[in-house]
RNA sequence: GUGGGUGUAGCUCAGCUGGUAGAGCGCUGGAUUGUGGUUCCAGUGGCCGAGGGUUCGAAUCCCUCCACCCACCCCA
Protein backbone atom coordinates (compact mmCIF):
# COMPACT_ATOMS: atom_id res chain seq x y z
CA UNK A 1 0.00 0.00 0.00
CA UNK A 2 1.49 3.51 -1.36
CA UNK A 3 -0.11 6.47 0.89
CA UNK A 4 0.08 10.10 -0.30
CA UNK A 5 0.78 10.96 2.85
CA UNK A 6 2.40 9.65 6.36
CA UNK A 7 0.17 6.75 7.47
CA UNK A 8 -1.59 7.93 10.35
CA UNK A 9 -1.07 4.96 13.40
CA UNK A 10 -2.56 4.55 16.94
CA UNK A 11 -0.84 7.02 19.21
CA UNK A 12 2.25 5.45 21.09
CA UNK A 13 1.03 3.31 24.16
CA UNK A 14 -2.27 3.05 22.70
CA UNK A 15 -3.98 0.29 20.87
CA UNK A 16 -6.83 -0.81 19.51
CA UNK A 17 -8.96 -4.01 20.31
CA UNK A 18 -10.11 -5.95 17.93
CA UNK A 19 -12.53 -8.74 17.68
CA UNK A 20 -12.84 -11.64 18.49
CA UNK A 21 -10.02 -10.66 21.18
CA UNK A 22 -12.85 -8.11 22.18
CA UNK A 23 -14.67 -11.12 23.41
CA UNK A 24 -12.24 -11.70 26.19
CA UNK A 25 -12.30 -8.29 27.62
CA UNK A 26 -16.68 -8.52 27.54
CA UNK A 27 -16.28 -11.83 29.36
CA UNK A 28 -13.98 -10.49 32.37
CA UNK A 29 -16.34 -7.23 32.41
CA UNK A 30 -19.26 -9.62 32.78
CA UNK A 31 -17.97 -11.18 35.34
CA UNK A 32 -16.91 -8.27 37.39
CA UNK A 33 -20.38 -6.41 37.03
CA UNK A 34 -22.02 -9.68 38.28
CA UNK A 35 -19.94 -9.47 41.13
CA UNK A 36 -20.19 -6.23 42.11
CA UNK A 37 -23.51 -7.00 41.81
CA UNK A 38 -23.49 -9.70 44.46
CA UNK A 39 -22.11 -7.45 46.90
CA UNK A 40 -24.43 -4.41 46.46
CA UNK A 41 -21.85 -2.32 44.12
CA UNK A 42 -23.56 0.37 42.15
CA UNK A 43 -21.74 1.58 39.11
CA UNK A 44 -20.42 5.37 38.74
CA UNK A 45 -19.02 7.12 35.42
CA UNK A 46 -16.50 9.62 36.09
CA UNK A 47 -15.58 12.34 33.39
CA UNK A 48 -12.17 11.26 31.96
CA UNK A 49 -11.31 14.64 32.13
CA UNK A 50 -10.38 16.54 35.05
CA UNK A 51 -9.12 19.57 36.90
CA UNK A 52 -4.98 19.17 37.02
CA UNK A 53 -5.78 20.31 40.70
CA UNK A 54 -7.84 17.27 41.87
CA UNK A 55 -4.45 15.06 40.97
CA UNK A 56 -2.37 17.26 42.40
CA UNK A 57 -4.02 17.34 45.63
CA UNK A 58 -5.26 13.57 45.51
CA UNK A 59 -2.59 11.28 44.05
CA UNK A 60 0.12 13.44 45.97
CA UNK A 61 1.86 16.43 44.23
CA UNK A 62 5.56 14.62 44.75
CA UNK A 63 4.32 11.38 43.07
CA UNK A 64 5.84 10.92 39.45
CA UNK A 65 1.77 10.63 38.44
CA UNK A 66 1.92 13.69 38.68
CA UNK A 67 5.41 15.43 37.76
CA UNK A 68 6.31 13.48 34.82
CA UNK A 69 3.77 11.19 34.00
CA UNK A 70 0.29 12.23 33.61
CA UNK A 71 -1.72 14.40 29.98
CA UNK A 72 -2.01 17.42 31.20
CA UNK A 73 -3.14 20.35 28.59
CA UNK A 74 -4.30 24.01 29.02
CA UNK A 75 -7.87 24.46 28.14
CA UNK A 76 -9.03 27.36 26.05
CA UNK A 77 -9.94 29.36 29.05
CA UNK A 78 -6.52 28.56 30.34
CA UNK A 79 -7.39 26.07 32.68
CA UNK A 80 -5.44 23.28 33.39
CA UNK A 81 -6.95 19.70 32.54
CA UNK A 82 -5.69 16.16 32.91
CA UNK A 83 -6.23 12.87 31.17
CA UNK A 84 -7.33 10.82 34.17
CA UNK A 85 -4.37 8.22 35.66
CA UNK A 86 -6.67 6.67 38.07
CA UNK A 87 -9.98 6.88 39.11
CA UNK A 88 -10.34 6.98 42.55
CA UNK A 89 -9.68 11.14 43.48
CA UNK A 90 -12.69 11.28 40.33
CA UNK A 91 -14.56 8.88 42.48
CA UNK A 92 -13.89 10.91 46.30
CA UNK A 93 -14.52 14.09 44.14
CA UNK A 94 -17.71 13.37 43.02
CA UNK A 95 -18.84 11.48 46.37
CA UNK A 96 -18.26 15.25 47.79
CA UNK A 97 -20.04 17.04 45.15
CA UNK A 98 -22.77 14.94 45.25
CA UNK A 99 -23.02 14.54 49.25
CA UNK A 100 -23.00 10.93 48.48
CA UNK A 101 -22.12 10.96 52.67
CA UNK A 102 -26.18 11.63 52.96
CA UNK A 103 -27.01 8.36 51.20
CA UNK A 104 -27.85 5.74 53.69
CA UNK A 105 -24.93 3.15 54.50
CA UNK A 106 -21.98 2.82 52.96
CA UNK A 107 -21.30 4.13 49.28
CA UNK A 108 -20.04 1.06 47.31
CA UNK A 109 -19.46 2.00 43.61
CA UNK A 110 -17.46 0.39 40.94
CA UNK A 111 -16.16 1.46 37.44
CA UNK A 112 -14.70 0.47 34.66
CA UNK A 113 -12.82 2.58 32.10
CA UNK A 114 -9.46 4.04 30.37
CA UNK A 115 -6.95 5.47 32.85
CA UNK A 116 -4.35 7.72 30.56
CA UNK A 117 -0.23 7.86 31.89
CA UNK A 118 2.28 9.28 29.98
CA UNK A 119 4.94 6.53 30.34
CA UNK A 120 7.25 4.58 28.22
CA UNK A 121 5.48 1.82 27.16
CA UNK A 122 6.45 -1.79 27.48
CA UNK A 123 4.55 -5.44 28.13
CA UNK A 124 1.30 -5.26 29.68
CA UNK A 125 1.69 -1.21 30.16
CA UNK A 126 0.34 1.14 28.37
CA UNK A 127 -0.63 4.82 27.84
CA UNK A 128 -4.17 4.28 27.64
CA UNK A 129 -4.94 1.43 30.27
CA UNK A 130 -8.28 -0.08 31.56
CA UNK A 131 -9.10 -0.39 35.24
CA UNK A 132 -12.09 -2.23 36.78
CA UNK A 133 -12.01 -0.70 40.47
CA UNK A 134 -14.24 -0.44 43.17
CA UNK A 135 -14.35 2.01 46.09
CA UNK A 136 -16.46 1.02 49.59
CA UNK A 137 -17.03 4.73 51.29
CA UNK A 138 -18.07 5.75 54.45
CA UNK A 139 -16.52 3.00 56.90
CA UNK A 140 -12.75 2.64 58.80
CA UNK A 141 -14.43 -1.08 59.47
CA UNK A 142 -11.69 -3.64 58.81
CA UNK A 143 -14.28 -6.04 58.07
CA UNK A 144 -14.96 -3.67 54.80
CA UNK A 145 -11.28 -4.48 54.19
CA UNK A 146 -11.85 -7.62 54.35
CA UNK A 147 -14.91 -7.71 52.02
CA UNK A 148 -13.13 -5.82 49.34
CA UNK A 149 -10.25 -7.75 49.24
CA UNK A 150 -12.59 -11.13 48.72
CA UNK A 151 -14.59 -9.55 46.34
CA UNK A 152 -11.73 -8.78 44.51
CA UNK A 153 -10.37 -12.45 44.69
CA UNK A 154 -13.84 -13.34 43.68
CA UNK A 155 -13.79 -11.23 40.49
CA UNK A 156 -10.53 -12.54 39.62
CA UNK A 157 -10.98 -16.42 39.97
CA UNK A 158 -14.65 -15.58 37.76
CA UNK A 159 -12.52 -14.61 35.04
CA UNK A 160 -10.73 -17.42 35.15
CA UNK A 161 -7.11 -16.14 36.42
CA UNK A 162 -5.43 -18.68 38.67
CA UNK A 163 -2.13 -19.20 40.51
CA UNK A 164 -1.84 -15.47 41.95
CA UNK A 165 -0.94 -14.37 44.90
CA UNK A 166 -2.65 -11.94 47.86
CA UNK A 167 -0.02 -9.22 49.22
CA UNK A 168 -0.97 -7.38 52.16
CA UNK A 169 0.21 -5.29 54.54
CA UNK A 170 -0.53 -1.78 56.72
CA UNK A 171 1.48 1.83 55.66
CA UNK A 172 0.06 3.02 59.26
CA UNK A 173 -1.93 6.43 59.22
CA UNK A 174 -1.14 10.12 59.46
CA UNK A 175 0.07 9.53 62.96
CA UNK A 176 2.55 6.75 62.57
CA UNK A 177 3.45 6.82 59.25
CA UNK A 178 5.77 10.01 59.79
CA UNK A 179 7.47 8.31 62.49
CA UNK A 180 8.52 5.42 60.60
CA UNK A 181 9.85 7.59 57.58
CA UNK A 182 11.88 9.25 59.64
CA UNK A 183 13.42 6.18 61.62
CA UNK A 184 14.16 4.75 57.76
CA UNK A 185 15.69 7.93 56.97
CA UNK A 186 18.06 7.78 59.99
CA UNK A 187 18.48 4.21 59.40
CA UNK A 188 19.53 4.71 55.97
CA UNK A 189 21.78 7.15 56.53
CA UNK A 190 25.03 5.56 57.41
CA UNK A 191 24.28 2.56 54.81
CA UNK A 192 23.50 5.09 51.91
CA UNK A 193 26.32 4.86 50.11
CA UNK A 194 26.80 1.00 49.68
CA UNK A 195 23.23 0.69 47.99
CA UNK A 196 22.65 1.31 44.30
CA UNK A 197 22.66 4.37 42.65
CA UNK A 198 18.72 4.02 42.39
CA UNK A 199 18.36 3.66 46.08
CA UNK A 200 20.68 6.56 47.10
CA UNK A 201 18.76 8.94 45.28
CA UNK A 202 15.47 7.07 46.80
CA UNK A 203 16.82 7.43 50.53
CA UNK A 204 16.54 11.09 49.79
CA UNK A 205 13.88 11.88 47.89
CA UNK A 206 11.29 8.86 49.21
CA UNK A 207 12.70 6.41 51.72
CA UNK A 208 10.17 3.87 51.49
CA UNK A 209 11.17 3.17 47.92
CA UNK A 210 14.55 1.66 48.75
CA UNK A 211 12.05 -1.12 50.56
CA UNK A 212 11.20 -2.11 47.07
CA UNK A 213 14.35 -2.08 45.09
CA UNK A 214 14.68 -5.24 43.20
CA UNK A 215 19.02 -4.86 43.21
CA UNK A 216 19.74 -8.56 44.56
CA UNK A 217 23.27 -6.96 46.72
CA UNK A 218 21.45 -4.46 48.27
CA UNK A 219 19.03 -7.11 49.91
CA UNK A 220 20.74 -7.86 53.21
CA UNK A 221 20.87 -3.89 54.15
CA UNK A 222 17.44 -3.45 53.38
CA UNK A 223 16.57 -6.33 55.29
CA UNK A 224 18.28 -4.37 58.44
CA UNK A 225 16.19 -1.72 58.08
CA UNK A 226 13.25 -0.82 60.29
CA UNK A 227 10.03 -3.07 59.41
CA UNK A 228 6.88 -0.33 59.39
CA UNK A 229 4.91 -3.23 60.86
CA UNK A 230 6.63 -2.76 63.76
CA UNK A 231 6.45 0.97 63.92
CA UNK A 232 2.27 0.66 63.55
CA UNK A 233 0.70 2.89 66.44
CA UNK A 234 -1.99 1.02 68.57
CA UNK A 235 -4.52 2.18 66.39
CA UNK A 236 -3.03 0.88 63.09
CA UNK A 237 -2.00 -2.31 64.85
CA UNK A 238 -5.49 -2.90 66.20
CA UNK A 239 -7.22 -2.14 62.46
CA UNK A 240 -4.39 -4.48 60.69
CA UNK A 241 -4.65 -7.62 62.98
CA UNK A 242 -8.39 -7.20 62.66
CA UNK A 243 -8.23 -6.86 58.79
CA UNK A 244 -5.68 -10.64 59.20
CA UNK A 245 -8.53 -11.97 61.32
CA UNK A 246 -11.43 -11.11 58.53
CA UNK A 247 -9.08 -12.55 55.65
CA UNK A 248 -8.67 -15.74 58.14
CA UNK A 249 -11.99 -16.42 58.66
CA UNK A 250 -12.63 -16.61 55.13
CA UNK A 251 -10.32 -19.20 54.29
CA UNK A 252 -8.07 -16.11 52.16
CA UNK A 253 -4.47 -17.21 51.59
CA UNK A 254 -2.75 -13.99 52.11
CA UNK A 255 1.17 -13.27 52.20
CA UNK A 256 2.09 -10.29 54.43
CA UNK A 257 4.64 -8.05 52.70
CA UNK A 258 6.37 -5.47 55.02
CA UNK A 259 8.37 -3.88 52.58
CA UNK A 260 5.58 -3.76 49.89
CA UNK A 261 4.74 -0.05 49.45
CA UNK A 262 2.49 2.01 47.50
CA UNK A 263 3.00 4.84 44.65
CA UNK A 264 0.32 6.85 45.57
CA UNK A 265 0.04 9.35 48.32
CA UNK A 266 -3.61 9.13 49.55
CA UNK A 267 -3.22 5.06 50.95
CA UNK A 268 -3.23 4.50 54.91
CA UNK A 269 -3.37 1.47 56.85
CA UNK A 270 -4.48 -1.16 54.76
CA UNK A 271 -3.10 -2.08 51.37
CA UNK A 272 -2.91 -4.56 49.17
CA UNK A 273 -1.56 -5.88 45.72
CA UNK A 274 -2.37 -9.53 43.50
CA UNK A 275 0.70 -10.02 41.61
CA UNK A 276 0.60 -12.93 39.00
CA UNK A 277 3.61 -14.43 36.76
CA UNK A 278 3.79 -14.47 33.20
CA UNK A 279 3.42 -10.56 32.56
CA UNK A 280 6.92 -9.78 32.51
CA UNK A 281 7.88 -7.05 34.40
CA UNK A 282 4.79 -5.99 35.34
CA UNK A 283 3.79 -8.83 37.70
CA UNK A 284 0.72 -6.72 39.68
CA UNK A 285 -2.76 -7.35 38.11
CA UNK A 286 -4.36 -5.19 41.04
CA UNK A 287 -3.58 -2.99 44.30
CA UNK A 288 -5.78 -0.84 46.67
CA UNK A 289 -5.77 0.05 49.70
CA UNK A 290 -7.05 2.22 52.29
CA UNK A 291 -7.33 6.27 51.95
CA UNK A 292 -9.20 7.31 54.77
CA UNK A 293 -7.82 10.84 54.77
CA UNK A 294 -8.42 11.50 50.63
CA UNK A 295 -11.32 13.27 51.28
CA UNK A 296 -10.49 15.68 53.42
CA UNK A 297 -7.53 16.38 51.38
CA UNK A 298 -9.71 17.16 49.01
CA UNK A 299 -12.02 19.65 50.60
CA UNK A 300 -14.69 17.58 52.34
CA UNK A 301 -15.83 18.80 55.55
CA UNK A 302 -16.96 15.54 56.51
CA UNK A 303 -14.67 12.64 57.57
CA UNK A 304 -15.00 9.45 54.54
CA UNK A 305 -12.79 6.89 55.03
CA UNK A 306 -12.92 4.61 52.06
CA UNK A 307 -10.83 1.45 50.71
CA UNK A 308 -10.70 0.50 47.05
CA UNK A 309 -8.46 -1.22 44.57
CA UNK A 310 -8.12 -0.94 40.87
CA UNK A 311 -7.58 -4.63 38.55
CA UNK A 312 -5.25 -3.75 35.63
CA UNK A 313 -7.66 -4.91 33.03
CA UNK A 314 -5.22 -5.42 30.48
CA UNK A 315 -3.14 -7.71 32.32
CA UNK A 316 -6.22 -9.45 33.61
CA UNK A 317 -7.08 -10.30 30.12
CA UNK A 318 -3.60 -11.10 29.32
CA UNK A 319 -3.46 -13.90 31.63
CA UNK A 320 -6.77 -15.58 31.51
CA UNK A 321 -7.33 -18.49 29.05
CA UNK A 322 -8.80 -16.76 25.57
CA UNK A 323 -12.61 -18.03 25.45
CA UNK A 324 -14.12 -19.11 22.37
CA UNK A 325 -15.64 -17.09 20.13
CA UNK A 326 -18.90 -17.17 19.63
CA UNK A 327 -19.92 -18.68 16.29
CA UNK A 328 -22.38 -17.81 14.22
CA UNK A 329 -25.77 -19.57 13.83
CA UNK A 330 -26.49 -19.50 10.27
CA UNK A 331 -25.13 -18.12 7.00
CA UNK A 332 -28.05 -17.63 4.48
CA UNK A 333 -27.31 -17.98 0.37
CA UNK A 334 -29.57 -16.65 -1.54
CA UNK A 335 -29.30 -17.06 -4.74
CA UNK A 336 -30.52 -14.07 -7.21
CA UNK A 337 -31.96 -10.93 -6.09
CA UNK A 338 -35.40 -12.07 -5.74
CA UNK A 339 -33.54 -14.58 -3.12
CA UNK A 340 -31.72 -11.40 -1.64
CA UNK A 341 -34.96 -9.81 -0.91
CA UNK A 342 -36.51 -12.49 0.28
CA UNK A 343 -33.67 -13.42 2.82
CA UNK A 344 -33.51 -10.57 4.17
CA UNK A 345 -36.63 -10.51 6.01
CA UNK A 346 -36.06 -14.09 6.68
CA UNK A 347 -32.74 -13.13 8.64
CA UNK A 348 -34.51 -10.13 10.15
CA UNK A 349 -36.51 -12.32 11.95
CA UNK A 350 -33.90 -14.85 12.98
CA UNK A 351 -32.19 -12.38 14.15
CA UNK A 352 -35.15 -10.91 16.70
CA UNK A 353 -35.12 -14.10 17.72
CA UNK A 354 -31.70 -14.20 19.03
CA UNK A 355 -29.86 -16.24 16.44
CA UNK A 356 -26.54 -14.73 14.43
CA UNK A 357 -27.42 -14.35 11.05
CA UNK A 358 -25.33 -13.38 8.27
CA UNK A 359 -26.34 -13.09 4.61
CA UNK A 360 -23.95 -13.77 1.78
CA UNK A 361 -24.01 -12.50 -1.74
CA UNK A 362 -22.24 -15.09 -4.16
CA UNK A 363 -21.88 -18.18 -6.41
CA UNK A 364 -23.25 -20.64 -3.86
CA UNK A 365 -19.66 -22.18 -3.92
CA UNK A 366 -18.24 -19.05 -2.81
CA UNK A 367 -20.92 -18.58 0.25
CA UNK A 368 -20.22 -22.17 1.53
CA UNK A 369 -16.76 -21.21 1.62
CA UNK A 370 -17.20 -17.85 3.24
CA UNK A 371 -19.59 -19.88 5.92
CA UNK A 372 -17.09 -22.43 6.50
CA UNK A 373 -14.52 -19.05 7.08
CA UNK A 374 -16.83 -17.72 9.24
CA UNK A 375 -17.49 -21.06 11.50
CA UNK A 376 -21.09 -20.92 11.08
CA UNK A 377 -22.98 -23.99 12.16
CA UNK A 378 -25.61 -23.51 9.50
CA UNK A 379 -26.19 -22.55 5.92
CA UNK A 380 -29.31 -22.08 4.80
CA UNK A 381 -29.69 -21.95 0.87
CA UNK A 382 -32.61 -20.01 -0.33
CA UNK A 383 -32.99 -20.14 -4.31
CA UNK A 384 -36.32 -19.72 -6.67
CA UNK A 385 -37.05 -23.39 -5.90
CA UNK A 386 -37.37 -22.70 -2.25
CA UNK A 387 -38.60 -20.02 -2.21
CA UNK A 388 -41.65 -21.13 -4.27
CA UNK A 389 -41.95 -24.73 -2.38
CA UNK A 390 -41.75 -22.52 0.68
CA UNK A 391 -39.25 -25.26 1.85
CA UNK A 392 -35.58 -24.37 2.59
CA UNK A 393 -32.60 -26.60 2.18
CA UNK A 394 -30.62 -26.26 5.50
CA UNK A 395 -26.91 -27.75 5.78
CA UNK A 396 -25.41 -28.49 8.32
CA UNK A 397 -21.60 -27.45 8.14
CA UNK A 398 -20.32 -29.58 10.78
CA UNK A 399 -21.82 -32.82 9.47
CA UNK A 400 -22.32 -31.70 5.84
CA UNK A 401 -25.70 -33.17 6.31
CA UNK A 402 -28.60 -31.36 4.22
CA UNK A 403 -32.62 -31.43 5.25
CA UNK A 404 -35.35 -29.64 3.62
CA UNK A 405 -37.33 -27.29 6.51
CA UNK A 406 -39.75 -24.92 6.51
CA UNK A 407 -39.66 -21.40 7.85
CA UNK A 408 -40.78 -22.33 11.08
CA UNK A 409 -38.43 -25.28 11.72
CA UNK A 410 -35.17 -23.12 11.10
CA UNK A 411 -35.13 -20.90 14.44
CA UNK A 412 -35.44 -24.22 16.72
CA UNK A 413 -33.44 -26.43 14.68
CA UNK A 414 -30.29 -23.21 14.95
CA UNK A 415 -31.50 -23.39 19.08
CA UNK A 416 -31.35 -27.31 19.31
CA UNK A 417 -28.14 -27.25 17.84
CA UNK A 418 -26.46 -24.91 19.91
CA UNK A 419 -25.11 -27.25 22.82
C1' G B 1 13.91 10.49 30.82
C1' U B 2 17.86 6.12 30.35
C1' G B 3 19.55 1.40 28.27
C1' G B 4 19.14 -2.94 24.99
C1' G B 5 16.76 -5.45 20.80
C1' U B 6 14.11 -5.43 16.18
C1' G B 7 12.32 -3.12 11.43
C1' U B 8 11.88 -7.45 4.23
C1' A B 9 4.36 -9.33 1.25
C1' G B 10 -1.92 -8.75 5.18
C1' C B 11 0.67 -12.44 9.10
C1' U B 12 5.24 -15.48 10.66
C1' C B 13 9.89 -15.20 8.81
C1' A B 14 14.39 -16.64 5.19
C1' G B 15 17.84 -13.84 2.31
C1' C B 16 25.77 -16.25 4.53
C1' U B 17 31.03 -12.62 3.64
C1' G B 18 27.39 -6.33 -1.46
C1' G B 19 24.99 -8.16 -7.91
C1' U B 20 18.09 -3.99 -7.55
C1' A B 21 13.84 -10.18 -3.47
C1' G B 22 11.91 -15.55 -1.56
C1' A B 23 9.01 -19.40 1.44
C1' G B 24 4.87 -20.84 4.39
C1' C B 25 0.24 -19.11 5.78
C1' G B 26 -3.56 -15.73 4.05
C1' C B 27 -6.29 -13.49 0.05
C1' U B 28 -8.33 -14.01 -5.25
C1' G B 29 -9.56 -17.21 -9.33
C1' G B 30 -9.92 -22.17 -11.62
C1' A B 31 -10.66 -28.04 -11.73
C1' U B 32 -18.03 -26.54 -16.58
C1' U B 33 -24.62 -26.13 -14.41
C1' G B 34 -27.14 -24.68 -7.03
C1' U B 35 -22.83 -27.42 -2.42
C1' G B 36 -17.74 -25.71 1.78
C1' G B 37 -13.67 -28.20 4.57
C1' U B 38 -8.89 -32.12 2.13
C1' U B 39 -6.18 -31.99 -2.60
C1' C B 40 -4.23 -29.94 -7.28
C1' C B 41 -3.25 -25.64 -10.55
C1' A B 42 -2.79 -20.49 -11.35
C1' G B 43 -2.79 -15.50 -9.70
C1' U B 44 -2.48 -11.26 -6.20
C1' G B 45 0.76 -9.13 -3.49
C1' G B 46 7.09 -5.51 -1.15
C1' C B 47 10.40 2.04 -2.69
C1' C B 48 13.41 -4.39 1.85
C1' G B 49 11.02 1.67 8.17
C1' A B 50 12.88 6.91 6.28
C1' G B 51 16.96 10.02 4.69
C1' G B 52 22.02 10.45 3.51
C1' G B 53 26.97 8.16 2.53
C1' U B 54 30.63 4.38 0.44
C1' U B 55 30.44 1.59 -4.34
C1' C B 56 30.10 0.39 -11.27
C1' G B 57 26.23 -1.79 -8.18
C1' A B 58 23.29 -1.72 -1.32
C1' A B 59 17.79 -5.39 1.76
C1' U B 60 23.05 -6.55 2.77
C1' C B 61 28.54 -2.01 4.75
C1' C B 62 28.70 3.18 7.46
C1' C B 63 26.04 7.54 9.63
C1' U B 64 21.53 10.07 11.16
C1' C B 65 16.59 9.98 12.18
C1' C B 66 11.80 7.39 13.01
C1' A B 67 8.75 3.44 14.64
C1' C B 68 7.82 -0.88 17.39
C1' C B 69 9.34 -4.32 21.30
C1' C B 70 11.72 -5.31 26.01
C1' A B 71 13.90 -3.56 30.44
C1' C B 72 15.09 0.53 33.96
C1' C B 73 12.93 4.78 36.55
C1' C B 74 7.99 4.56 38.30
C1' C B 75 3.61 1.95 38.73
C1' A B 76 -2.11 -1.29 38.13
Amino acid sequence: MVFPTTLIKAVKGTRDLLPPFTENWNAVEREARAVFRAYNYGEIRTPILEETQLFARGVGADTDIVNKEMYTFDDRDGSSLTLRPENTASVIRAYIEHRLDQRPGVQKLYYIGPMFRRERPQAGRYRQFYQIGAEAIGSESPAVDAEVIEMVIEILGRAGLTGFELLINSVGDHNCRPQYVEKLRTALEPVAASLCGDCQRRAVTNPLRVLDCKVEADQPIIDKLPNILDHLCDACRTHFDAVKRHLDDRGLEYTVRPRMVRGLDYYMRTTFEVVHGGLGAQNSVLGGGRYDGLAESLGSKVHSPGIGFSIGEDRLVMSVAARESSALDLCIAPLGEPALRHAALLARDLRRGGASVEIAEGKLKRILELANKLGARFTLIVGDNEINAGRYALKEMATGRQEEVTRDEIAPKLGAARN
